[in-house]
DNA sequence: AGAGGTAGCCAAAGCGCTTTGAGGAATGGG
DNA sequence: CCCATTCCTCAAAGCGCTTTGGCTACCTCT
């Protein structure tokens, strides 16, 4: 059934039913109820295809999706997802994820904005001077960024967490409790949001002439294995030298990271203490680890929604927003935070 | 950059272009080059909604995220969909994912298939007596879907994973090991894999005259939360009639229930043996935990390798697969499952 | 009554691609 | 030398929709 059938069905011009559809005024209200009605009695639905073509509007946005073989999936990710997808929703958006390799996201990306299947587009796991940035900015179709990118001009639109002040908070807490001695698990560095975090927390050490030890920071992929690791590692060290604070730049982290605590038996809240990231994931929530977790708190899944709304907004050119936000997260204390234990 | 003017750049026709992009026999290899090099240089990538238009094929399979506001993201759809996506990258295929509220999933998935933007769908999470499967038959469009339907006539293709003999050989040996009282941590009941384990379980059981005690199961979403009441509510009976041997049917819930026994101050593997169905979710491996896990394992990632493989050959038809795959789960002891304790 | 609007409808062009049906040029055979 | 054959190329139709630019009929106003 296509518009055609529909047109001649109704005795109709096609222009008059294309009309009566896409809510033009110059249909008298009969005609029009005499369409919606043939149209809910055929279930006829106009070919997406043919009105990408015709209009230029796709209703959709793109995405890159950074799979590849042997490349874990990503919880952060999948959250960061739900939020957009809810949104969408209440729009009758939908996505298009092109599974791309992290090596070729420039060109995947081309070849997303290039196939004509898509509205705009949206880029994550920003890396410092991100190669992306200079290619979308040449694109004719929006685009809106999670995240920054350090070493870029910032003239692109970007949601982003203030991860600075966010691990600035949170050691500025650990050293009035008394910590001197610092370790950071933290995201690959060449991503945006660990260089950031690591500077938040630079800069609240070099307040009181402090600075992080190399040998205690750690970034590695955010996994509960690599926590894991990393905390043993740091844990390995004399008593005397070894940090009684920890960052996290996630509660995945956190999750391997709390569980070399434990085989240590080492006591979270007192021995050491801890605050991780919590991007506020379904699966791991801060206040269910056994000892509650102290966090640095701001939803991805909010995140999600916020910019599938921005950018649908765009697309319909019905709303403007504030082309760059900065959200703060909320430093939450629960009982992972204790005084530092005297030595 | 379009057909025609590229063909006009090059002082040929759209048709001979055309031809040579996509590989027809009828043009000289001097042109085709020519007509490569020139695409090389200008960038040109054809119109996917034109090309759709013209072809009726668009190179993306569609699936509904089950998705809705206030709806959890769920783990193992995304592991499910790294796995799609692993293999759709391949093929130069991408999703179309339309969100849907879980109430209108068989709407969300007529409009997709409606809407011409897809060649294939996809659908799990299925329900016993599954609606949406009749509707998927009156389409025209190819479906594959993961998992089954109880209750439906089973003609249809799908992969699915032999729940109902995971769990029976899961409770067998817990059988061996001299376990008597069982409780099963399930998925809600309304989904068929919930269904299928539950009755491999009971099938296990009967064959020794035992049952399984309603009091002792639980139906849940599949979080770390629910993991962790529905196992402090088992804790809570009276020693003598507490069970001894638990099934998960998540690595996820089984994090949850794992907490409440150590809480409990009870040690997994002696006072309480578990066995969880493991997906082989990157977040949550069943060797790490605390006391390894013993698990049926099958990953999710896989299977969705397998069934965008099958998709998209069918797509193009350039390969036939058995329509049915029923895949066995691998039985993996590690420590969390031991003799049962003297009463 | 005639000018000027307006409401409601339509025919046709166009979006960028693929594909059909046909034609021109070169080659080979009788 | 002519016709058949092969190779390459082309013009044009068509995919299903939106949108432009009329057109007609009916009002309203003076």
């Amino acid at each position: 059934m296509n518009l055609k059938q529909l047109s001649q069905m109704l005795g109709l011009s096609q222009t008059t039913v294309s009309r009566a559809l896409n809510g033009y005024p110059e249909v008298n209200r009969e005609t029009r109820e005499r369409v919606l009605k043939a149209v809910r009695e055929t279930g006829y639905r106009p070919n997406k295809a043919a009105q990408r073509l015709a209009t230029g509007k796709a209703g959709s946005i793109g995405l890159v999706m950074p799979t590849s073989p042997g490349n874990s999936s990503d919880v952060h990710f999948s959250e960061f997802l739900t939020g957009l997808g809810e949104e969408a929703l209440r729009h009758d958006f939908h996505f298009v994820l092109t599974p791309a390799d992290p090596n070729d996201e420039v060109g995947a990306l081309r070849r997303l904005a290039a196939s004509g299947n898509v509205d705009a587009l949206f880029v994550n796991y920003m890396r410092g001077h991100d190669p992306r940035l200079e290619m979308l900015k040449t694109l004719s179709i929006p685009f809106l960024v999670h995240g920054r990118s350090i070493g870029s001009e910032p003239d692109y639109p970007f949601l982003d967490l203030d991860n600075e002040a966010a691990f600035y908070d949170a050691t500025k807490l650990l050293l009035q409790l008394g910590h001197r001695r610092f370790a950071l698990l933290n995201g690959p560095i060449y991503l945006d949001f660990a260089i950031r975090r690591k500077n938040g927390m630079e800069a609240a050490l070099a307040e009181r002439g402090l600075t992080l030890d190399e040998a205690c920071t750690s970034h590695t992929p955010m996994t509960d294995e690599q926590g894991l690791f990393a905390m043993e590692r740091i844990l390995q060290m004399e008593k005397e030298k070894r940090p009684t604070a920890v960052l996290c730049s996630s509660t995945v982290l956190a999750l391997g990271a709390v569980r070399a605590v434990n085989q240590a038996g080492l006591k979270l809240g007192e021995d050491i203490s801890l605050i991780a990231h919590d991007d506020v994931l379904t699966l791991l929530k801060p206040e269910s680890f056994t000892v509650p977790l102290t966090t640095t708190r701001s939803s991805l899944r909010a995140a999600g929604v916020r910019i599938a709304e921005r950018l649908i907004g765009e697309i319909k050119h019905t709303e403007t927003f504030p082309s760059q936000e900065l959200w703060k997260a909320e430093l939450i204390v629960r009982a992972s935070t204790g005084v530092a234990p005297a030595d």
